[in-house]
RNA sequence: CCGCUUCAUAGCGCCCAG
């Protein structure tokens, strides 16, 4: 089953969802049995070709299976697919159904719905939810710090930079990448080349595009100077230019 | 008895042209 799980997620991730449909059904003709990875590879497929409505009937279907049990990840996926599709309230009602069914909401689950919140423009839910939720990782704080940025809030999104860091939770190249991007939208320039640095002393190699933005604002200023020893410093650090 | 392989979350289309 494993073998053809591997093959259904390839199928899933290049979006053709019809043909990991037909490994299904070859599936039960052959002694490997469906498990519950096999049904979530699924729902994930439907879900990242937008029809999440027959995910979530893929969930659904579940319940009638041994073995096969909607879990804590069948409900996440459903809940991802409506966030992306900025469906908020229907991905409020598929946690409020795992509730009911007795399944907790892990972390991943709420950093979905924190992301989906932002990127809905509301900020504000998302700062509840942050504030309600138990535990957080990278990757809640790396959320918010984005959504912040992306309403021009780099003053409250730094803020939340310096409290993980606090709390023991370190933040990697998604983290920097959302607040430099926020610096230069701003055309905070300053703010973007220290926190370059700063990643670079803590031995994270940046993306290309990190530097990219930050060279453009800096050239546009006529800065070439700074420029130039920015773009060795890249080198040196091992992001390749492109 | 133990271990390995398959499922869900965050950053960027940045230069030029328009």
């Amino acid at each position: 089953s494993i073998s053809f799980n591997i093959m259904m997620k390839g199928l899933c991730n290049a979006g053709n969802v019809d043909e990991a449909f037909k490994v299904l059904k070859e599936m039960e003709g052959c002694g490997c049995d469906p498990d519950y990875v096999t049904f979530n590879t699924l729902i994930n497929g439907l879900c990242r070709v937008s029809r999440v409505e027959e995910g979530f009937r893929v969930l659904s279907e579940m319940r009638g299976r041994k073995n096969c049990r909607p879990s804590v990840v069948s409900y996440t996926t459903v809940i991802l697919g409506y966030c992306r599709e900025g469906k908020l309230d229907e991905a409020v009602k598929v946690l409020e159904e795992m509730v009911e069914s007795g399944d907790k909401p892990n972390l991943v689950t709420y950093n979905i719905l924190l992301d989906g919140f932002c990127k809905a423009g509301n900020v504000k839910r998302a700062e509840g939810l942050f504030g309600k939720m138990v535990g957080h990782d990278v990757v809640s704080y790396t959320t918010m710090i984005d959504g912040y940025c992306k309403v021009g809030q780099t003053g409250e999104a730094i803020r939340l930079m310096n409290e993980m860091q606090v709390k023991g939770i370190v933040p990697n190249v998604y983290t920097y990448s959302a607040m430099i991007s926020g610096f230069c939208k701003e055309n905070k320039l300053g703010e973007a080349v220290c926190l370059l640095e700063e990643m670079r002393e803590r031995g994270i190699i940046g993306k290309t595009f990190m530097y990219n933005s930050v060279l453009d604002g800096i050239s546009k200023s006529g800065n070439l100077d700074q420029a130039n020893q920015i773009f060795e410093k890249m080198r040196e650090s091992g992001c390749k230019p492109n």
